[in-house]
DNA sequence: CGCACATTTGACCAACTGGTCAAACTCACG
DNA sequence: CGTGAGTTTGACCAGTTGGTCAAATGTGCG
């Protein structure tokens, strides 16, 4: 096996092109649009050796996910309580949408799983990713009552933020599609800056 | 075969049956992830029977996506160029925001697809509903020259209108998990209302 | 070198999938 | 009620898929 003892150099190696072409497949074909050989193919394995590293394709898949998780909710630790409100939002309005630049696969491989129903995401977000939600409700509502933003529904607030930012990910075909020759990531900055500043400057 | 002539009272039934199974499966896994008998079960039919109205899977597909693309875009079209700006923008997000509660699963087909690269869309999206969106961004910027919203990016504004409505629907079972027991589409309407409004009314 | 262990592979399998086909059945209608 | 068209089905097929296995090959190391 290939497990127990410290990873060997070819090890490493293999178990990181696995990942990196189960990234590169899963997002965009979705877990049952994917295949094994694909995922080999594009790690450059054959089959069967793919499946030395790995016991299965569910088993690739969901590492890829517990992996990747950690990774794309870093910005939303990194709201600070005590830091200044306004800036606070638009730091991580724009923390998110350079990930959305930068991670497209990412965000396209957690859209494909929760548009799908999320089947294998499911526990995670009604128990990890909901605690650290309602943490994230009770600092924007702090803000609120404090008067240093405008009162608006906070859950809806973050949710309004995931979807402005990784719709250009996740819908990145379509965006290309109706915007060439001009580029998404060009305006979209300042358009989220303008939006969330206009909507939460208090009254 | 079941064409040419005006259809008999079991094909209207039947391909009515089979296009609402064909959105109810392939809404869930997408067309890769979805397979004939699934359809064909879901309708009520053996998977032959299934193929004597429809010549190939890809087919169902192809039909169902263009019969629904219609009645999805046909909120853009209410937009009445010399109605009341605001109240015309406002009016199409409740539209829009409606039609995802009420329409989910025509909102995830087109969102399967289109995460995934949207191989069979790509032309309609690039033609079509391209010439459509270059004709509202027009309309918004007339709006915006006109005085009578704030100006922002008129296509980004575009995109942000569907982003926020249709991540109810797409992303419909993280939403669930983060905000149970509440219901999304209660503060939803309210929200959007604000976001929008205070984004656009003019300094 | 030579040995133990890690890695890779070709051949293989059973289950599934999209699709075909001839035969059987059902229905509308004169 | 008979007849021809419309409808349904079981049996079948070839290609794909996830996964196994024994044998072959490579690697690190004393």
């Amino acid at each position: 096996m290939a497990s127990d003892r410290s990873p060997t150099r070819i090890q490493k190696r293999n178990r990181a092109n696995i990942l990196e072409a189960a990234l590169e497949v899963f997002s965009q074909h979705g877990f049952r649009g994917s295949t094994v050989d694909q995922v080999a193919t594009a790690a450059g394995l054959s089959k069967p050796n793919l499946l030395y590293y790995y016991p299965s394709k569910e088993a690739i898949f969901t590492e890829l996910l517990s992996k990747l998780l950690d990774d794309w909710l870093a910005p939303l630790h990194e709201i600070d309580p005590d830091g200044e409100p306004m800036e606070e939002i638009l730091g991580y309005v724009q923390r998110k949408l350079q990930m959305s630049q930068s991670m497209p696969r990412e965000s396209r491989l957690f859209a494909n799983e929760i548009v799908q129903g999320a089947p294998r995401m499911i526990d995670t977000l009604s128990t990890d990713l909901r605690a650290l939600v309602d943490k994230t409700e009770l600092i924007f509502q702090n803000w609120m009552d404090a008067g240093k933003i405008a009162p608006v529904h906070p859950r809806h607030l973050l949710f309004s933020i995931w979807s402005l930012t990784q719709h250009y990910a996740d819908f990145e075909v379509q965006v290309q599609a109706l915007m060439t020759p001009e580029d998404p990531f060009e305006a979209a900055p300042e358009f989220l800056d303008t939006l969330y500043r206009r909507m939460l400057t208090p009254p």
